[in-house]
DNA sequence: ACTATATAGTTTGATATCGAACCAAAAGGA
DNA sequence: TCCTTTTGGTTCGATATCAAACTATATAGT
């Protein structure tokens, strides 16, 4: 006899469970997005300021590869965004010295204030938020957060 | 002396951490969204989808404002998703006899054997979560994020 | 050394989404 | 009853993103 229900891989509850998981990720994506966006000075958007603060914090100098793979979008995007970037002055690109193919990305002067602009125009966005979800539990489920990205980035 | 220091609304770090799980957050959102899409028969979008699964799961005769609000989208984007499906012939829109603004959404019998489908295409991509993710941790976290999401829908 | 393959970056065409303006119908107030 | 305001839905223009094709350079295998 066939194993008909023997091996229930994903019970159908289970799938159910991870759909409403990436649904409530989904719009809380959606919606912090939007308002994000709202109010970015400089008609920056989300992704340009994301990168601008990738910068800062974890050092300029990487490739347009790279950062592509750091933030998950596609390559053309990536250099959509970076001659954005370049255009508001706030970003410099040079050529690789050790690779022809490749160029490296340098914040400027003015991109790092942008970028104090864009953080101080954020915070007051999250003034209230502590109330209804303290620190405590954004520290709680960071980590299984973390574990479903990699997993989604590696399993591709 | 003017209480410089004396209400810290919001310690630098704290703001550090919400900013890491939007971003935490908008990343999985972009990698699910886009591993959907690739196997989503019909072609059918993620925001497609999610209407018909709505429709099944919570019965159908919404409005579309009221579905707009639902999903967190403009209008205007429902309006567009809705013509896409009724163009594929899913869903079927008639007008509400009660308020001639208005419309009622109903799935076609292929709206709901296209939404089979997708769901069928949609399991085995998850198929190898449970291992590094499993069900428990979802259902964990998920409370968490249900209230974000709500504070970002009322607090705007 | 040569050839094949992989990688860096750009470009192109398509599309989902947004915000804002718009029209029509309903609801509320004086 | 009329006028104002709100609400439902569509349309329009702009834009961020994707996938795929393409060029140039680098790497690897024989």
């Amino acid at each position: 006899m066939p194993n008909k229900t023997a091996r229930p891989a994903q019970p159908a509850e289970t799938g159910a469970l991870y759909f409403r998981l990436f649904n409530e990720i989904g719009i809380i994506a959606q919606l912090s997005g939007n308002r994000f966006q709202r109010v970015l000075p400089q008609g920056l958007t989300v992704a340009q300021f994301s990168l601008l603060n990738h910068g800062v914090r974890l050092g300029d100098g990487w490739t347009p590869a790279r950062l592509a793979a750091a933030f998950q979008v596609t390559k053309g995007t990536m250099t959509n965004t970076l001659q954005k970037l370049e255009a508001k002055g706030f970003i410099r690109l040079e050529p690789d010295p050790g690779d022809a193919r490749s160029k490296r990305v340098f914040l400027t002067a003015s991109g790092r204030s942008a970028r104090e602009a864009a953080l101080k125009a954020l915070v007051p966005e999250l003034a209230g938020l502590p109330g209804s979800f303290p620190p405590a539990l954004a520290a709680e489920i960071l980590p299984a957060l973390e574990r479903l990205r990699i997993w989604l980035d590696t399993n591709r």
